[in-house]
DNA sequence: GTCTATACATAGATAGAC
DNA sequence: GTCTATCTATGTATAGAC
């Protein structure tokens, strides 16, 4: 999926990277449509536990931070969104844990600046979720394309704001990815 | 593309559609991989068309953000990506154009910031053009995955501020989009 | 330019033996 | 749980008639 994606996955490739018979697939998760569901699922439960860890760490925003530029799960995520489009199931999966996964990050956000004392009403926790996470994504997905175009510049002004509000701290903690990019 | 994802477009349905055979998508684009470079292509260049004419607007910043969130042709822009992971010319061609659009809006962002005295090293062009690119970006794939958490405080947030730095005004002269979301 | 005919690969899925 | 056998649908693509 990663390599090739959605479109290039099968059961027949995937029963002989596994050494076995196409038919095995179906026994196992009967439809292509629920294995998705169930890959999708699985996936996305790592991402939950590591921004969960990220919320008990000493430096939240960091962390948090780390996990979304870091993310190497994540870019399975395009694929996911592609591959949704007409499959109500995944539709719903996929809008659900986008959800979740805003609400933690604002919910961190919400915290640390009120505990630095600023006021939360000049910078929303989540407009500066979504403009994090937007970031993120947008350099994750032309990093994979191939072209870098600002990111460094902006990798660098998003953690100096970190620092600041947050102050300097590594991340720390965070659960590794069972997939290599190339 | 757009209704059930890249990988169910085919030349049979393509045919299909247009009331003809097959065979003939061969005739004029000889294989699906430059069936889909001329799509893009041409989805691109009418991009392209929008965003140097709204360098030319009365409100350059309002007019790129409006088709940055209105975007409709752009959602095909997740279906291009996914395809391109494995199809080299595509993807060079996707990376190009990327880079071409996020000069186009440093540009503009660099040259209302001077016009109206505001200094660029706070807040570098090329930084707020992947901010308001990523979150334009983000907003659209969740709003097609049907959810929106956080979007309308975000675009009012980014409204209220894009006023202040060009002043108030409505977006202008942007061509219509000849394809319609649901 | 559009058609018919056709080759050929690959896909998802089921039935039933062991 | 894993296999063989098989059905059926769909896909890309080419050759050649009109």
């Amino acid at each position: 999926m990663h390599e090739e994606g959605y479109a290039a996955v099968s059961s027949r490739k995937i029963a002989s990277k596994a050494g076995l018979k196409s038919q095995l697939v179906h026994y196992y998760f009967r439809s292509m449509d629920d294995l998705f569901l169930a890959l999708f699922q699985r996936v996305e439960e790592q991402q939950f536990q590591r921004l969960t860890q990220a919320i008990a760490a000493k430096t939240p925003l960091h962390t948090l931070w780390k996990i979304s530029i870091d993310a190497q799960g994540p870019w399975l995520n395009k694929e996911f969104i592609a591959l949704a489009t007409h499959r109500e199931h995944l539709r719903k999966e996929i809008a659900r844990a986008a959800e979740r996964t805003r609400r933690i990050y604002a919910a961190v956000l919400s915290r640390v600046l009120e505990e630095r004392g600023l006021e939360r009403g000049a910078w929303p926790p989540i407009v500066l979720s979504i403009l994090l996470d937007g970031a993120s994504r947008l350099i994750n997905s032309e990093a994979a394309l191939g072209t870098s175009e600002g990111h460094a510049e902006t990798i660098a002004f998003i953690e100096h704001y970190l620092d600041q509000i947050e102050g300097p701290g590594p991340a720390e903690g965070i659960m590794p990815y069972p997939l290599k990019p190339e």
